[in-house]
Order: structure tokens, then sequence, then C-alpha cells
RNA sequence: CGCGGGGUGGAGCAGCCAGGUAGCUCGUCGGGCUCAUAACCCGGAGGUCGUAGGUUCAAAUCCUACCCCCGCAACCA
């Protein structure tokens, strides 16, 4: 059994396929927010991150970049990696399925589990293409029209295979139970009853063993197979901690506190997770928990709109802290939302400019004016005062208990309407009034609001990671904000009087709208590329973020895209599709084939002779069982489609700049 | 009848499970203040709670039917 100050916390590993988006920066800050926080209530933390690495589609991936598998996730990683340093990521540690351990632990699982009956072998039958070399399952089958592969035009062919089975039904009365008996299990509830809901409804058997692709773990037993995805995955919480050999470790952190993820993944963190540890005799993880998405304009990564939604852009453009704040303080712990890049520059202009950084500016404005820059002693106190520091006192509390509920937003929501009651204060007190009567509540008042942001700096570090230790500084806090404790947040007077304040720039100047950004002419500079300084991802954000005009590229990033002229020399309606024609290409030298989503809007044989224009050095990709080689350009509006062409003739294949 | 989420002042949401004064953020309008980043504080306007029925003394909330939107599945290159 784990210790009791210990506290293990997990996000899910992420597939190396690609670049990651910012749903997985989302998990992965609530989880860092998590952590930070237990570390400074004093616990002992492990968490926990890492990547999933095996399957086929990293094996296509990588064949079609000419790279090894391995070759291939080694960059992704490092990727993955540089995000992580980026948003300050503060994880103990970063597991890869390919890691030689990992492995290890999970044929040793697999073994177990075969030795122990788990697991049995049973034949079955499936759909085969000879084409693509792989199965379906039977809902795969018949989502191509009369079972024929679209790929390669040949009948699906009914074949018999053996494959290992894991007994999921064993387990199911014992999960449900425990799923009953312990209401925090799975939270929030609605995802709880969800799960409980499927399970009722019957487990079947899991198929845990592959032959379609050998990009994986080899079964100990029968090399032939590799070892499905997810039993590969899930064991990544139990391999990084030493399971099986390194007992002291395992012992000391398993069970995990809690396992945090995205919803659209709860089902095998919650179902086959659990069984499969109680297959194993391990005790079950106290918590999974899984939140909502956070939809930042993702959803229309159409070819028109580049508004692809990529976590290092949004650090560079509006800095870490803000990022951060409006990830964790936008979306209610259960819910899911469509926000825009329209809804972040208003968060943080309402809340971190207007509210949070003007209180700061204007508080150390008055300290310098009316005290020479030196907190002040308190006098006195009315009514008015003593209301104001009880809100701040308590404060503490009340998000300690939002976040101990994994409520992180509510959490900053009390944080704010601290800040908020601060602004208030200020107004009810006017101190500028207090001085000019040289009133000695002058003292009382811009003292407590001194105290008021110390212990919003300290409450605010779970969530940010630069912007507390510029308001310690600001305020003339002695010692380093990083080694103060927690606890201080709950007191009252620590701010020495006398001690000498340091204002400086506001720290989230307002974020104007684009066409303001467009004229200020003096941040003309190209704007760097990079992102943070790899030794200090904190150092990033404030000082540089008024940047460039939105979304601006430099002429570098638009050569980048390669765009030709291309004859369509055939094209056809793919079958089974509404949306979809599969165009050939003339491309001068070469012929390609690309699919494009135009088919409402153009009828095959409208396109033929023309000539098109496309993207050159698109990534292939199969749209519905159809390779396409590049993209081609079209303009949409509410009347319609139109695709792009050339105005006069032009030799298929010629470079467009 | 594929699965899921949703329709509440101009925008985004809470309230619904345990019916009884419709709440919050932003915007807008008016006022205040001058310490502050056109910011901050106060006040106002603005809502047939998707539609139609039903239950009830009473419905945003419970029941029935229907309409519409959005994810995913599966059509994104």
């Amino acid at each position: 059994m784990a210790q009791d100050n210990t506290y293990y916390i997990t996000t899910p590993i992420y597939y190396a396929s690609g670049d990651l988006h910012i749903g997985h920066s989302y998990t992965t800050l609530a989880a860092d927010a998590i952590s930070r926080y237990k570390r400074l209530r004093g616990y002992d933390v492990f968490f926990l991150t890492g990547t999933d690495e095996h399957g086929l589609k990293i094996q296509r991936k990588a064949q079609s970049s000419g790279m090894e598998p391995q070759a291939y996730v080694d960059m992704i990683v490092a990727r993955i990696k540089e995000l992580w340093r980026t948003l300050d990521i503060s994880y103990d540690g970063f597991i890869r399925t390919t890691d030689k351990s990992h492995q290890e632990t999970v044929q040793w699982i697999f073994q177990k589990l075969y030795d122990n009956n788990d697991i049995y072998k049973k034949a079955y039958e499936s759909w085969y293409c000879v084409g693509c070399e792989s199965f379906y399952t039977e809902t795969q089958a018949r989502a191509f029209p009369n079972m024929i592969c679209p790929d390669h035009g040949k009948p699906l062919e009914r074949v018999q295979e053996e494959s290992y089975f894991f007994r999921l039904s064993k387990y199911q009365d014992r999960l449900l139970q425990h799923i009953e008996e312990n209401p925090d299990f799975i939270q929030p509830v609605s995802r709880r009853n969800e799960v409980s809901q499927f399970v009722k409804s019957g487990l079947e058997d899991l198929c845990v063993s592959r032959t379609s692709f050998d990009w994986g773990i080899k079964l100990p037993f029968d090399p032939g197979s590799v070892v499905y995805v997810w039993i590969d995955a899930l064991a990544n919480y139990i391999s990084a901690m030493g399971y099986p050999e390194d007992t002291d470790n395992f012992r000391r952190w398993w069970p995990a506190d809690l396992h945090l993820m995205g919803k659209e993944i709860l089902r095998f963190h919650a179902v086959i997770w659990p069984i499969l540890l109680m297959a194993l005799d391990l005790p079950l993880p106290k918590q999974i928990f899984a939140h909502g998405w956070l939809n930042l304009g993702g959803k229309k990564m159409s070819k028109t709109m580049g508004n692809v939604v990529d976590p290092f852009e949004l650090c560079r453009k509006y800095g870490l802290d803000a990022v951060r704040y409006f990830a964790l303080r936008e979306v209610p712990f259960g819910a899911d939302g469509d926000y825009s890049e329209e809804s972040l520059v208003a968060r943080i202009n309402s809340d971190l400019a207007n509210d949070l950084g003007n209180l700061v500016h204007r508080t150390l404005t008055m300290v310098k004016k009316f005290c020479g820059a030196q907190v002040p002693c308190p006098a006195g106190e009315n009514q008015v005062d003593i209301r104001f520091r009880e809100k701040c006192v308590s404060l503490k509390e009340r998000v300690e208990k939002e976040i101990d509920a994994l409520h992180l937003s509510a959490a900053l929501e009390a944080i704010m309407d601290v800040v908020g009651a601060a602004n208030k204060y200020i107004d009810e007190v006017s101190p500028w009034d207090l001085a000019k009567n040289a009133d000695p509540r002058l003292g009382t008042s811009l003292n407590a609001l001194c105290e008021c942001l110390r212990i919003v700096a300290l409450l605010l570090r779970p969530f940010m990671v630069r912007t507390p230790e510029l308001i310690w500084n600001a305020l003339g806090m002695a010692g380093d904000i990083r080694s103060q404790a927690w606890g201080t947040a709950g007191e009252w007077g620590v701010a020495v009087p006398g001690q000498v304040t340091r204002r400086g720039k506001p720290m989230f100047p307002r974020i104007e709208d684009a066409e303001a950004t467009e004229v200020a002419p003096e941040s003309a500079e190209t704007p760097k590329p990079q992102v943070a300084p790899p030794g200090g991802p904190s150092e990033s954000s404030q000082s540089s973020k008024s940047s460039g005009p939105t979304g601006v590229i430099t002429i570098d990033d638009f050569r980048k895209v390669q765009l030709r002229v291309a004859e369509v020399v055939s094209c056809s309606k793919v079958k089974g599709a509404d949306k979809l024609l599969k165009l050939e290409l003339n491309l001068g030298e070469e012929t390609r084939q690309i699919v494009a989503g135009i088919a409402m809007y153009y009828a095959p044989e409208e396109l033929v002779g023309k000539e098109i224009v496309v993207v050159y050095n698109l990534e292939p990709a199969v749209i519905r069982g159809v390779e396409s080689n590049g993209m081609l350009l079209a303009a949409k509006d509410n009347n319609g489609l139109t695709v792009l062409t050339v105005d006069r003739r032009i030799t298929p294949g010629s470079r467009i700049s």
C-alpha cells in the first residue's frame, strides 16, 4: 500500500503519431496544477506522463516518412518534451512504451495472465483483405461498399484467425461492485453512471493480440503476435513504478491517487484497466477522473482557415501564464466547452489585465506615491477593513477545498473573487483621500492590499509559474517565493512594514484586437519563431507578448508550403462517401491521386481538364480508405465553394509562388 | 430507430436530479472615482427559459411528442 504522504498522479500516455494539440496540453496542465498544489501541501508527489509508441498507425506514418519506427517516435517524443518544457510541466517521470523495462513488464504481465488462464487462445472469424494484408472487424467490413476493399477493389475474405482473449467477462461483477461501493472511484458522477451502465450491459472478452502489424511488444509465448495497444499502454502506470521487479518503489507509490484523462478514453481506464489490475491481484487506483474538452477553435481545421491551435504558438503570442490561466479557468471540471482565441483574449483582458494586473499596478503606485515605496504600518481597522482582511485570510481554505475536489476553475474563481474584492476595497477606502488628510488608516488600507497580493501570489503558484514570483518580488518580500510555506497564505501581517516595493511595468498588458496591433509600428521586428528558452521555460511570457499582429507569418513560413499547378486528368466519386471526390492529377513529370471533400459542389466531369492549385508537399493521408497525396485549394462562402484555377493555361506541375 | 452533448436577456454559460423571487461572466447604457492598463466601483435596460401538449395550487425544472444545432462513429488533408 502506498505511503500516506505520497501522491501519485498520471496523465494518459499520448500517442506518438504526430504533434500534440491543445487537448493534450489541457490534461497535462491540469495534472501539473494538481501536482504543484500537492507538493506545496507537503506531499511527496510523483507526476507521471509519457508516450504510447506502438501500433499500426505509427508504423505506417514512419514508413511514409521514410523512417524507422523507432527513429520516428524519437523525433515525436523530442517535440512532445519540448512542448512540456514550454508549458513548464513539472513531471517527475516520463515513460515511453518503447522503454526496455516497460516492454519487459508488459511481457511479464501477459505471461502471468496467460498462466492464470485469464488470457486464452481462441479461433475467431473476421474479414481479411489480401491487398492490405490486414483484418477487419464485422463493423469495419460492413462499412465498405459491398464488402469490397476500397483500397484494392478486392472482395474481403472470410478468414479464421487465432487470437488471444482477455477474460473481461469474468471480472464484470467484481468491477461493478467496486464502482458502486466507491463513489469516488470514477468522477465526475455523470461519467461514473455512464461506465456502470456500460458494464451492466455486459462485457465481452477482449482480443488482446494482433498479427496485422509488428511494431509492438511481442507475445512472450507467440512472437508472431504483438500485444494489443491498450494492454501495452495501460500497463505504463505500473511499469513506470518498477512493477514487478522493484517492489520497494512500487509499493511506495501504488495504488495511484489519480488517473487524469479526457473523457474519450475513460472507458479503457475505467473498465479494462481495473480488470487488468484485478487479474494481477493488485489494488485499484483511488480515483479516475475524466475531464471535458477544451475545444479551442480546433474543430474547424479546414483548409480555408489557418486556425489550427498550436500550443507553442499560443504561448508565444499570449504568454505562458495567460495560457495556463485560461486553460484551467475556462472549463469547469466536467463539461466541454467551445472556446475561441477570442474568448481567450477576453479572459486575459478582463481577469488578468483589468483585474489582477491592474490591481497590482495601482496598489504599488499608491504605495510609491503615498508611502515612499515602502510597505506602510497598519493602524486601526474599521468594519470595511476587517471584512476585507477576513476575506483574504479565508481564501486559502476556499482554494484548498476546491482543488481537493479537483474543481480547478472554481479555485481560480475564488482567487479572482478576492482580487475583485480588493479592487472594490480600494474604491470604498479611497486611499488618495486618506493621503490628503494624513489619515493613519492610509497605512491600514495599503498594508492590507499588500497582504492581499501576497496571499494571492502564494495561492496562484499551482496554476501560474511566473506571475506569483513577479508579484512577490514587486512587493519587496524577502526570500524566494518558491521556498515559502503554503500555510503562510492563511496568515496576515507577514509583509514587513518598511520593506521596499518595486513597481514594474503592468504584468498583463491588455491585448488589443488584430488591426490595432497591426498599426503599432514599434513591434515590427520579425517575431522570433522560437518559444521559451529551453533552460528556463518560465522566462518566456510576460515581456514580449505584444509580438506580431495575429496570424502574421514570415516569407519563410510561406515557403514551407509548396504550391503547384495540376491538371485534372480524371475524377470520380469516392464510393460510399457523399462528400468526397477522387482526382487523378497530372503534375508534369508525375501523376498523383488526391481526395477532396467537394462532391457536394462539383460533379466529377466538371473538373476534368481544369488546371487547379494543389499543396504539393502535404503529408499523405488515407481518407475513407482512399489515398490522398496533396490537397487542392478552394474558397468557400455561404453560396458554395469554388476551386482555384489559373488565369491562363500553363504547364502542369509549374511551381506557384 | 447508431452513440453522446445541447437549445435560458446581444454573446458565452449556471439553475433542472430533490418544482415555488430566473443567477453569473462579457457586452451595452447611465453615474461615480482619479491610485491604475480607456482601467476600477455603483446602478439601469434587456429574457414568450426551442415548439406543442400534459401533470400540479404552482413548471426553465417532472411526463409525452416534435423541431433545431453540435461532436463522434464515417466523409479532415
